[in-house]
DNA sequence: CATCCGCGTTAACCCAGGTTAATGCGCCCT
DNA sequence: AGGGCGCATTAACCTGGGTTAACGCGGATG
């Protein structure tokens, strides 16, 4: 599947049940609370997989959304169909657990960083882990990815001038 | 393996590479930092399982501490073991798929939490969703969870002092 | 070319939570 | 019983980030 620049792949409150791997492109995840506020879940890059496991696994709405910050491809996959392959395909299965742990980690570094650090240490280790995404996404989403507003990233840049 | 109140079952920094499965008690996993700050990354209660998934998975070091609240019983359960097992035994594939994707969404809506809820609407929904905690565990160790300060915490329950 | 709009920056003010320290309480220990 | 220790509370003060708003800018659009 192809996908322009800023058009979306699922919404929050659709019943989603697919999972999407990205060939080229980037997306972003994103969650809009009630007041209108846009957090940013995470960043995709090629190679990696998006969908709303909760959504596809307790048949349940999706909890965020999912758009293209460049053109983008992407295979979609059932969730239903893969995981009843897991069920009884022994490949399959171990490539989801092989990917499965591999998310599960993701997560729990995020988890960490955000009961650790504070903002201005979260920068840094974003721009040691991924400085490409600089490059290639707005001040403004880096800012809701970390946590915080566009105006404290501004104004930790700044303390940080001396560094990038 | 049996443990009393206090002992540790691991600790930041070893090389163990198993998993535990909680039969009774409670344990707290939580990581140090260099100036000796603790943070709470998770209550275990039975039923669930414990370990340093990084540590096994790249032959690392542990990240965190398992510590015991109440005199706990666990299973241990060798991770390379474990894990060659669901490489070849479909029935073990399929339940660590199960057991992985349960531990991800978990990990995904306390990711969710953090980035978009104020600590006081945390402790809210720490209050809604695992009361029995508050009776187990001190309030210190709530805060440390909550990602705050006890002082920080018993301002919050003085605001809310109407609902519990 | 002029207009517009969204982004990044900066300033001013506000507030939640951190820090330090004092107090009082309950619990464990011998 | 007495001493000691760790926990919860409270107060005073500090600070990082949120909010609002103004400004300049560059890119898109007519």
């Amino acid at each position: 599947m192809r996908f322009d620049a800023g058009e979306h792949i699922f919404r929050q409150g659709d019943e989603d049940r697919s999972v999407y791997v990205l060939q080229t492109g980037l997306l972003k995840a994103y969650y809009l609370s009630d007041e209108g506020k846009e957090n940013i879940k995470s960043f995709i890059q090629p190679g990696e997989l998006i969908g709303s496991l909760a959504a596809a696994y307790f048949k349940e709405y999706c909890s965020f959304s999912v758009v293209c910050l460049e053109p983008s491809v992407t295979v979609e996959l059932d969730f239903d169909v893969l995981y009843a392959a897991t069920r009884d395909d022994l490949e399959m299965a171990s490539a989801m657990v092989e990917h499965l742990l591999n998310f599960s980690m993701k997560k729990e570094r995020r988890e960490r960083e955000f009961l650790t650090e504070s903002a201005e240490e979260r920068y840094r280790m974003l721009i040691d882990r991924s400085p490409e995404l600089f490059d290639k996404v707005t001040q403004k989403d880096i800012a809701r990815y970390l946590g915080i507003t566009p105006v404290a990233l501004s104004r930790i840049r700044k303390r940080n001038a001396s560094r990038k």
